[in-house]
DNA sequence: GCCAACGTTGGC
DNA sequence: GCCAACGTTGGC
């Protein structure tokens, strides 16, 4: 008898991204709307990837470092973790020289785009009580990846009607 | 462009 | 292992 291995419940998380770069217009416009999410350099936000993150777990697409910054789109993790070949490519902007090439430092997922929602700014976010501890609005959060509380994505689904 | 906050680097 | 210097992030 084989044991079935319960599936844990779905966690959440919330995933910046420059709209210069990847938009969520872009992520959509992909094929099969799923963009591999290359580019973490950050030892934290890499351990979520691959410790932490599953195929199915929803995601907030943020846009950072623009002129509207806030969530803007809905989107799931649709693949475990892989070597993230941008840190090899001393063209892209993400190549890291100090990765050994047996060893890579540096993983990506995929990430499926769901549907564009209007921008969810951060003083909006800031507004709503059960958000007060959510990473993105802390002072000084700079992780690019972070973990959502399910009440937290309650309360943003609700802004979104 | 400013600047606060944070992570990383590297000398010691 | 400490910690100052430096580079990056990212909202404003």
């Amino acid at each position: 008898m084989t044991a079935s291995a319960t599936p844990r419940p779905a966690r959440y998380w919330l995933m910046k991204s420059e709209p210069e770069e990847c938009s969520i217009d872009d992520a959509l416009a992909a094929p099969n709307a799923t963009v591999p999410w290359t580019g973490v350099r950050n030892y934290q936000a890499r351990n979520f990837m691959r410790d932490d993150m599953q195929v199915g777990d929803g995601v907030l697409f943020y846009h950072s470092s623009c002129p509207e910054p806030g969530i803007a789109g809905l989107a799931r993790v649709a693949s475990g973790t892989r070597t993230d070949p941008t840190q090899f490519d001393p063209a892209s902007p993400y190549y890291d020289p100090k990765s050994p090439a047996d060893k890579p430092r540096w993983l990506l997922l995929d990430v499926q785009a769901q549907r564009k929602t209007r921008v969810v700014g951060l003083a909006e976010l800031r507004e709503h009580p059960d958000l007060a501890q959510m990473r993105v609005l802390q002072r000084g959060n700079r992780l690019s990846i972070t973990p959502v509380e399910p009440v937290e994505w309650a309360a943003i689904m609700e802004m979104l009607g």
